[in-house]
DNA sequence: ATAGCCGGAATGAATGTTCATTCCAATCTC
DNA sequence: GAGATTGGAATGAACATTCATTCCGGCTAT
C-alpha cells in the first residue's frame, strides 16, 4: 500500500491547484481567469478547488503568501547581514533577479496582485513585514552616511521600480538580460541610492 | 436654433463614456469592469455605448489612444529641445510628474493597461512610437558621453520604473508628494543615468 | 403658423453566454 | 461497508451585447 504515495497525491493536489492558479493569474489576471480553468490547468475537477479553499478570493490570497514566503526566503534564507554595504546590495539584487528569472510566474504574479483590493489582512501584513526589512536595510544605510539624505521610501520606490519594470520588458522579450545588463542595473540603481 | 449645442451635446456624450470608462478602467482594471456600470456612470443607456464604440475591447482601445496622446501633448508639447540635457531631463520629469498628479486616473489607466492582450495594434503601434522618443534623448545623452554606457532601454526602465512605482505610491497614500520628495526622486533618476 | 410626420439617436429590457459556487452520484480508502 | 473524496453537471448571478421601442428636433403641407 503505498501510504507515502497517498499523502503525496493528497498534498500534491493542493499543491498542483496552487501551481494551475499561479501560472493563470500571472498570465491572465485575477478577474480575467475563470476558477473552472484553473480546475482543468490543474487536473482536477472544479468542485475539488472548493474543498481545498474557501473561494476565488480564498485561493488568490493563499498563493499570494506562499509566493511572498517564497521569494522572501529566498532572498533572506542566508542574507549576509555581516557584509559591506555594496556586499548586501548585490546579494540582495542577485537574488532577487534570480528569482524573478526561475520564477518568472511567481514574480509576475506578486506585482500584478501588490495591494489589490481582493487581498485581505493577512496578505497586507505579510506585505509589511516584507517591507520593513527593506526600509531597515535603507535606515543603516542612511546611519552610515552611504545613501544619501532623502525619504527612506524613495529607495525602494526607485530600485523596485527598475527591477520589476526590468523584469517585465525581459518576460515580454523587448530586453535580454545579459550579465553586463544586469550589472549595468545593478550599478545604476546603487548609484541611485548613494550620496552624491 | 441651437444648432452648435445640438453638436456639442452628442460629441460630450461620447467623451462623457470615455470620461467614466478611464475612472472605473484605472481603479477597477478591465476585466473587473463591466459595461454597464460604464454606462450608468456615464449617465447614458448601456446600448449607447454600442453607438459609439464598438466593443468593451474597442473602448478600452480608444481610451488608451485618447490618453497616450494627451500625456504625450502635455510632455512634447513645448518640449526644450534646444536646453542642455539635465534641463531637458528637468522638464521632461516635471511634465510627466505633473500630468500624473493632475490626472491621476489617465496615469494610472495607461500604465494599467500597457502592453496587455487586449490592446490592438494602432494601440501598440502608438505605444512604440512614444517610446522611441525617449530612445532618442537617451541616444543623444549617449553620444554626448553624459550617459553612462550602458543598454539604451536600460535607462527607460530605471526612470520610467520608478516614476510609476512612486506614483503608485502617493496614489495610494503610502508616500506624500512634495517638492523635497520629487526633487530627491529626480537626482536620484539622473544619478542613475549619468555617467560614473 | 402649426399640426403632423419623419429619421436618426437613445434607451433599457431581453438574450445568450460565462462565471463562481454548489451538489451529489460514483469512486476511492481502510 | 462506512466515511471521506472526487469530478463534473447543475445552478443562479452577472456579464457583454442586441434590438424593439421611445423620444425629439426639424421639416412639410396646409
Amino acid at each position: 500500500m503505498p501510504d507515502a504515495a497517498l499523502h503525496d497525491e493528497a498534498g500534491s493536489k493542493r499543491e498542483r491547484i496552487l501551481d494551475a492558479a499561479l501560472e493563470l493569474f500571472a498570465e491572465r489576471g485575477y478577474h480575467g481567469t475563470a476558477v473552472p480553468l484553473v480546475a482543468s490547468a490543474a487536473g482536477v475537477g472544479a468542485g475539488t478547488i472548493y474543498r481545498y479553499f474557501e473561494s476565488k478570493q480564498g485561493l488568490v490570497n493563499e498563493l499570494f503568501r506562499r509566493e511572498k514566503r517564497a521569494v522572501t526566503g529566498h532572498v533572506l534564507g542566508s542574507f549576509p547581514f555581516a557584509a559591506p554595504p555594496r556586499a548586501q546590495f548585490h546579494y540582495f539584487f542577485e537574488r532577487i533577479v534570480d528569482w524573478a528569472r526561475t520564477h518568472p510566474s511567481s514574480f509576475q504574479f506578486l506585482e500584478h496582485h501588490h495591494h489589490q483590493p481582493y487581498l485581505d489582512d493577512a496578505s497586507r501584513a505579510l506585505e509589511s513585514e516584507v517591507t520593513e526589512y527593506a526600509l531597515n536595510f535603507v535606515r543603516m544605510l542612511k546611519a552610515a552616511k552611504i545613501a544619501r539624505d532623502a525619504d527612506d521610501h524613495l529607495f525602494l520606490v526607485v530600485v523596485w521600480g527598475a527591477i520589476v519594470r526590468l523584469m517585465r520588458e525581459a518576460w515580454s522579450g523587448r530586453l535580454e538580460l545579459t550579465d553586463t545588463l544586469l550589472a549595468q542595473a545593478e550599478d545604476a540603481c546603487w548609484d541611485a541610492i548613494e550620496a552624491g
